[in-house]
RNA sequence: GGCGCUAUCGUCUAGAGGCCCAGGACACAGCCCUCUCAAGGCUGGAACACGGGUUCGAAUCCCGUUAGCGCUACCA
């Protein structure tokens, strides 16, 4: 006996941005949740660009969206494909709609609806729109038709209840009473957010919808009309907002909030992700490093969190420290060059990753290692800092007499046994020689290769800046 | 104002009635390690918003209060 349980349909999902501004971190959490989804059921990920409000939308920032996703390893199955170029479809389910009796023309102009609104406010009652209280007459109507007048399409919400049960939230239920009949289709003919995305969303086949919390009060608008449009309502998952510090919603007043930012400032897009999933998201256990193909296997919308999050960068920081400390030099290499280009560092020709390996451990960004890569390339200028500078004053006469000591002690160190055995054997038997702690002969070194008075171990650094350059650093 | 959502350490969170006088992580403080700084290890302070229920028993369920947030456009 064969099963007659149907087969679950793949999971199809989208993010739809509009290009009106950079990716925010907020975005592309949700793009990352809904990318996780389909991952994880063999879904497909669809990216629409929802760039219906001309006025704002640049094929500049689809360009960014499109980089700060392919930055974090989001792949998409289908597009991007653009709200734009169904216009032709929306107007039609919005005619379809009219056509039925579920929407109404609205020959309203703009000065009148103010004049509703002034009057409002002026009784300091909030305004609502009303179908009965502000109809025209049926002979204004007749008169306004027959001179051919703009309108624009209302749609009649049903006086209901609508309910869905959220993947995240659980069931949420509004009164169809207390939505106003909204304007699904603009007297120019083109289409408002909420039919645009439901028409888009139909035709896309979309089976789940995760979105931004600041959608809950969208979706029975948009249940209202998958209803009127003969269509059953896709899953709703609302992942909630992204807060600033201070418990605000992120803004840039917090500081940075695009994805492109975190890439400046020197973020994996391994540990941004990890950070990003955590925010709002928890595997379930206490674990912090979570890699990709976990948190595909262990996603699911019911583990995401109810209430909004806070940002906090320290955290993305920590974390990127131990991206970077896990990670081998070779997958460095690319955001190192891109950070010493951005620098303006010549470092052609120099052997980085040796480099970047003795570094890595202490930095936190890769901002921060190429800073410190940049310094150990020959030829760098060794500029000292106020830590360096507070030891030459600390140490005084004995600062040149320990470090010309350790020079001599390096120099007579063969170019064929300059590697961390020798050199640190040298370093220590001059101490011993001469009764000194290591760190009376340790330090003056660290301070003229680097200029500061941190770095990883000497004998390190001795070994990644060269005999040559290290010996002409000392003199 | 109306409607909706939310409420565990400063922050991210674990917790789906007894395992919790609440666990982990970041941050903070101290100690250990040590040539410096990181890393790592150890230790410490730090939370179930409040009030009522339900129950033998509530951080967990219900109701209310308070607070925060979102929406309330011919924006998305």
């Amino acid at each position: 006996m064969t099963s007659d349980i149907p087969p679950i349909p793949a999971p199809r999902v989208r993010f739809a941005p509009s290009p009106t501004g950079y990716l925010h971190v907020g975005g592309a959490r949700t793009a990352l949740f809904n990318w996780l989804y389909a991952r994880q059921t063999g879904g497909t990920f669809v990216l629409r660009i929802e760039d219906t409000d001309k006025e704002r939308s640049t094929e500049a920032h689809t360009q960014v969206i499109l980089d700060g996703m392919s930055w974090l390893g989001l792949d998409w199955d289908e597009g991007p494909l653009f709200q734009g170029e169904y216009a032709d479809r929306h107007r039609a389910d919005a005619e379809r709609l009219l056509a039925e009796g579920k929407a109404y023309r609205d020959y309203l102009t703009a000065q009148e609806l103010d004049g509703w609104r002034e009057q409002a406010k002026a009784a300091k009652i909030p305004f609502r729109f009303n179908r009965q209280a502000m109809a025209l007459s049926a002979d204004e109507v007749a008169r306004r038709q027959a001179a051919g007048a703009p309108y624009a399409i209302r749609f009649a919400v049903p006086d209901e209840e609508i309910a869905w049960t959220d993947a995240v939230h659980g069931r949420i239920s509004w009164q169809g009473r207390d939505l106003d009949d909204f304007i699904i289709l603009r007297s120019d003919g083109s289409a408002i957010y909420n039919l645009a995305v439901v028409s888009d969303d139909i035709a896309m086949a979309i089976t789940h919808v995760i979105r931004g919390d600041d959608h809950v009060s969208n979706t029975p608008k948009q249940i209202a009309l998958y209803r009127a449009l003969g269509q059953e309502p896709p899953v709703f998952a609302h992942v909630p907002m992204i807060l600033g510090t201070d418990g605000k919603k992120l803004s840039k007043r917090h500081g940075a909030t695009a994805v492109g930012d975190y890439q400046d400032q020197g973020i994996l897009p391994a540990a941004m992700r990890n950070f990003l999933a955590l925010l709002g998201w928890s595997p379930g256990n206490d674990d912090e490093i979570v890699t990709m193909e976990e948190m595909i296997a262990r996603f699911s919308l019911e583990a995401i969190q109810s209430k909004p999050a806070v940002f906090d960068p320290a955290k993305l920081e920590w974390m990127n420290g131990q991206y970077l400390s896990m990670l081998p030099a070779i997958e460095l290499h690319d955001p190192v060059v891109r950070q010493l280009e951005r620098m303006g560092v010549n470092w052609h020709d120099a052997a980085l990753d040796p480099i970047i390996d003795a570094v890595k451990a202490r930095a936190r960004t890769v901002t921060s290692v190429a800073e410190q890569v940049a310094t150990r390339l020959p030829g760098a200028t060794v500029v000292r800092d106020a830590k360096g500078e507070a030891l030459v004053a600390k140490m005084g006469e004995q600062f040149t007499t320990c470090l010309a000591l350790a020079r001599a002690a390096l120099a007579a160190v063969p170019p064929g046994d300059w590697q961390l055995a020798p050199l640190e054997a040298a370093l220590k038997e001059t101490a011993e020689r001469e009764g000194l702690k290591l760190g009376d002969v340790m330090q003056p070194v660290r301070v003229a290769l680097t200029g500061g008075t941190v770095s990883e171990p000497v004998n390190e650094l001795l070994a990644v800046v060269g005999r040559e350059e290290s010996l002409r650093r000392m003199r």
